[in-house]
RNA sequence: AGGUCUGUAGCUCAGGUGGUUAGAGCGCACGCCUGAUAAGCGUGAGGUCGGCAGUUCAACUCUGCCCAGACCUACCA
């Protein structure tokens, strides 16, 4: 056992040698590469390369410019980029165009404080400017962690919905929409801050406790008989007065009263209060408390009747009231007593008060959405800007004109229901209200106009889900469900903001009529120029006379912003119907699943509005980040991991591996040791392209490539193995599928490669002559396999796919980003030798592996060189192990094979039926060279510790190969 | 609370139309090799298929309920 020494053969042999590290160092590496990238281009060689193809068009979502990158955003990219690269492999001209939100109110915030509010502080032209640069920085920021992620685009021509152009193209966008008929002026309540003369986002809303006053109030029936008929009472009843009874703690709101809304599906009682001789009607759970609130006696009262809710009316689609109850103060216009409907909304509980919620759409977003369904006025706004009330005749009447809802206005409502008798009960109560965070004052509900898409005057809810359903392709296919479900309930959409840093909503009304300027079209592409030119402090700086003249004194312009999911959500228009290259509709839009309510909707709707049609013809989402127990990741929870520490431990192409391996669609779950899994796969990947590459070291394909017709066998059935294998490869990029993609390249190399072929082969690549057909055979059989297999990791592993591409002879693009799919693949012919031989003959190897196993257990052999085997093989099995002949023993990696008849007294059972192995540890030496152990060695004196195939193999012309 | 989605070995995932001992790779354990060597080869141990009921001769696969989690229901994006 003197091994130890080095053999002086050695060096006779064809080992592996490349250059090509085992470690990828990619932390350091890779921003070599891309450096290397932007040098040459690459992106715009691209571009070139694919011009005039057939295009695949995938068009970005703008993240918002914002915040430092999270896994979810590496996720997105490199989703994106994993099809846009797999696209351009299928030859498709597939340009990226990254984007960037600008707009909004989370950079205002941001900006505030730095700067001090608007109006405040700074000007607002002065406040857009610092809002301008701050998201400008935020986008360079976002911009460089994006193309660490070895994604490739146009990121010096990024989209920015700043960009002048695209802010004139928004509100071109917004004039299309205008002109099919789209917009109309409504009211909806907001927030609103007396103090501030303005509306409030939410986030600049904090809640604190506020003592308010509570009360009870009395809305008395019109039709006592129709509703005692309708809970099936005592009719003879109909003379007493019977009242709903609302409970509410800002009474304030009780002359904007339009209706009393109940819940369908609760029981609601009649009362009859013997005392006073009338009738209550409130939710029967909590008539007791109730009953105790306004101190009558058990005894004083008796429950007469109950019905459900639903007497009035249902909740699905528009509905109308059966009853009407009357104002109790307040007239009609015409001066007569007012009634308003009682009707039912989902929003009312029985958790306290009486079950009945007063309702005034003015001040409440439920109060609005319900009196829409149910049609009730909901356009007469009471309360002025400062908190006050109006003058006009009813209100003066009453003696409410001027006065304050946050004091003497709401004693005056308390005053007027006592006066008319319908105020069961007054109480002080403390509750969390909203608060202005400025002014630290309480803040109140109040209907503003606003401006909306409508679903409806002009069809655009039907048309958008008509592209839903049948134009567009989701995947998961649950998309179109959740989209549809999410659109079918929809309101109309709210488009204006009344906010700074947004892009104006241009337009010029009437100051009588607030009807739109008729000349609206030509006027907005005027404005449209001036923004292009200057931003949009263009129209915020605009006297209306430039552009009405004499017309100006009857027009005022609105001051009013977007909402910032309008411009990213005409992208379509801003972006892909005006960048030379792209076109729309996309082929697809790709984001998180949270898009749904989203971009996906928004940008559906703005392009159906405008142009009538879906801004893509397919949308796939990927789900959200979780931890190892499943819970989202979040600062506070601290179980955040930052793409920037995986990129920095493992490197990029290992983040790209992880998405590439994990199911996107759905949660997705995020740990280190998942990381660690990511990197082991890796390796294993890149030690197999190591291997490869190792092997055909000095092989230049265009002297030393075998033709097909003379390949080995085995060689053959490599190369159509892999040949084969690419169309699945290529079918999983093409479905997005990318875990099957990375599921099945793994395999690749650990089983039919690593556990297989590769073993196989080494005998022949190290041992035969360097030159000989045997060894340049598989030479031939690897050199393909790498061709094809650095393309099919390209999109993936971009930076390892490169580098085995640099590292690969032949001529070739400059980057492997510019190639397509390997097509050269060799005709090999027709042979006995086929994919059913090779798998029996690999069933063989691993029963046989599986006795040598236990002959190594039983301390018989060690290395599986040092055995022979004797195969007792029933005829169909047998006569495929034969035509392998003595090469049969290179397929085993043992020293010998014998195969012999079945027989079932011979040698041990294997777990392959009509197979029994004997192994024995071979008698003969071991060949110094190839570690064979042979019989014929010795015979040749020059040689005396050589087998005679190494012999021939140093000194003769080298040993002949037939099949593996 | 509602709508949608997810839950198969420690990890990442496969498991058409229900049908024999539920699979793969990784990881782990053990062994081999030392001519892929901070590599490679082989063998093995791991799962009441989230839980409970039901339909059925038969359910990981169908139905219902429950549990856990995610996304959406914001003048946040």
């Amino acid at each position: 056992m003197n091994d130890k020494v080095e053999s002086q053969y050695k060096a006779t042999l064809n080992l592996p040698d490349t250059d090509f590290p085992m470690r990828g160092n990619l932390a350091q590496r890779e921003p070599e590469m891309l450096a290397r990238w932007e040098q040459i281009g690459l992106y715009q060689k691209i571009r070139e390369a694919r011009a005039g193809r057939d295009q695949f068009i995938l068009h970005d979502g703008p993240p918002y410019a914002n915040g430092k990158i999270h896994l979810g955003h590496s996720i997105n990219k490199i989703v994106k980029d994993i099809i846009v690269k797999s696209q351009t492999l299928s030859g498709k001209d597939s340009p990226y165009v990254p984007g960037w939100d600008c707009h909004g109110l989370p950079i205002e915030l941001k900006v505030e404080e730095k700067v001090g509010k608007v109006g405040v502080n700074v000007s607002a032209s002065e406040f857009r400017k610092h809002c301008r640069e701050y998201a400008m920085e935020q986008v360079n920021g976002q911009r460089a962690d994006f193309k660490r992620l070895m994604v490739l685009g146009d990121w010096e021509n990024p989209y920015l919905t700043m960009d002048f152009k695209f802010e004139a193209d928004i509100i071109r966008t917004l004039g299309k929409i205008i002109d099919n008929g789209h917009l109309h002026k409504g009211f909806k309540p907001v927030n609103w801050c007396s103090d501030c003369g303005s509306a409030l986002a939410e986030a600049e809303v904090e809640y604190q406790d506020k003592q308010s006053i509570a009360i009870d109030v009395k809305f008395a029936f019109a039709d006592s008989t129709a509703l005692l008929q309708a809970f099936a009472a005592d009719e003879s009843l109909a003379a007493k007065t019977i009242s709903i009874v609302i409970w509410t703690t800002t009474p304030w709101t009780l002359p904007a009263n339009e209706a009393v809304s109940v819940h369908p599906t609760l029981e609601y009682s009649l009362v009859l209060l013997k005392e006073q001789d009338e009738i209550l009607l409130l939710a029967a759970d909590l008539v007791n408390d109730a009953m105790q609130r306004y101190g009558i006696a058990a005894d004083g009262f008796e429950v007469i009747a109950t019905a459900k809710g639903s007497v009035f009316g249902q909740l699905d689609g528009q509905a109308t009231a059966p009853f009407v109850v009357q104002h109790p103060f307040m007239p009609a216009a015409d001066g007569g007593a007012k009634y308003v409907p009682v009707i039912t909304g989902d929003h009312v509980t029985a958790e306290s008060g009486t079950g009945a919620v007063h309702t005034a759409p003015m001040h409440g977003a439920d109060d609005f959405v319900v009196s829409k369904r149910f049609d009730v006025k909901s356009d007469d706004m009471l309360v002025d800007g400062a908190g006050n009330f109006i003058s006009n005749a009813a209100l003066d009447a009453l003696e409410l004109a001027g006065l304050s809802t946050a004091d003497k206005g709401n004693f005056r409502v308390l005053g007027l229901l006592a006066e008319k008798g319908a105020l069961l009960k007054k109480a002080k109560i403390t509750h969390s209200y909203p608060h202005c965070w400025r002014h630290k004052t309480p803040i109140i509900f109040r209907a503003t106009p606003q401006w909306f898409i409508s679903m409806n005057q002009a069809g655009l809810l039907e048309k958008a889900l008509h592209e839903v359903n049948e134009n567009i392709e989701w995947k998961p296919s649950w998309g179109q469900a959740r989209i549809e479900s999410m659109m079918t309930d929809r309101p109309d959409w709210c488009i204006s903001r009344q906010r700074t840093w947004g892009v104006p909503i241009a337009l010029f009304v009437h100051k009588e009529t607030s009807a739109l300027h008729p000349d609206s079209a030509a006027l907005i592409e005027k404005v449209a120029l001036k923004v292009e030119e200057k931003g949009i402090d263009a129209w915020f700086e605009l006297e209306a006379a430039e552009l009405l003249g004499a017309d100006a004194e009857h027009y005022v312009k609105v001051t009013d912003t977007l909402d910032v999911w309008f411009d990213s959500g005409v992208s379509h228009s801003a972006v892909l119907r005006q960048r030379k290259g792209l076109r729309a509709p996309a082929d697809l839009y790709m984001e998180g699943s949270d898009q749904h309510r989203g971009w996906f909707q928004s940008s559906l709707l703005t392009s159906v509005a405008a142009y009538g049609e879906a801004p893509y013809k397919s949308v796939l989402t990927h789900g959200f980040t979780v931890d190892s127990n499943g819970h989202k990741m979040s600062k506070s929870l601290g179980n955040t991991i930052e793409p920037a520490e995986v990129i920095k431990q493992y490197g990029g192409d290992i983040l790209r591996w992880w998405v590439g391996d994990v199911d996107y669609t759905g949660e997705i779950t995020v740990s280190q040791d998942i990381f660690k899994r990511s990197a082991d796969s890796y390796r294993r990947v890149r030690n197999t392209c190591r291997f490869l590459l190792a092997n055909i070291n000095g092989f230049n394909p265009q002297t030393d490539m075998v033709a097909g017709n003379e390949l080995l066998p085995l060689d053959a059935w490599m190369v159509n193995y892999t040949r084969q294998l690419q169309d699945k490869v290529i079918g999983y990029y093409h479905n997005y599928d990318f875990k099957g993609l990375t599921k099945t390249l793994m395999n690749f190399c650990v089983t039919e490669l690593g556990g297989f072929y590769l073993d196989v082969i080494k005998d022949r690549q190290y041992t035969c002559k360097a030159d000989g057909l045997p060894r340049r055979s598989a030479q031939t059989a690897l050199y393909h396999v790498l061709e094809a297999m650095s393309r099919w990791i390209a999109p993936i592993l971009s930076f390892t796919a490169e580098e085995i591409w640099s590292c690969l002879a032949g001529e070739r693009e400059e980057s492997v980003m510019l190639a397509e799919w390997y097509n050269a693949f060799p005709d090999t012919g027709a042979s006995t030798f086929d994919d059913a031989f090779w798998g029996d003959i690999i069933a063989a190897k691993i029963a046989v592996n599986g006795v040598l196993e236990k002959a190594r257990t039983d301390k018989i052999i060690g290395a599986s060189l040092s055995a022979e085997v004797e195969i007792y093989a029933q005829p169909e099995l047998k006569t495929q192990l034969e035509k392998l002949g003595d090469e049969l023993r290179f397929v085993l990696i043992t020293s010998g094979v014998q195969v012999l008849d079945f027989n079932a007294e011979a040698g041990v059972e294997t777990e392959l039926t009509g197979l029994r192995v004997q192994v024995k540890a071979s008698a003969h030496d071991k060949c110094e060279r190839c570690w064979h152990h042979s019989d014929d060695i010795g015979q040749n004196v020059q040689h005396p510790t050589l087998c005679g195939r190494c012999v021939e193999n140093v000194e003769g012309d080298g040993e002949v190969r037939r099949f593996a």
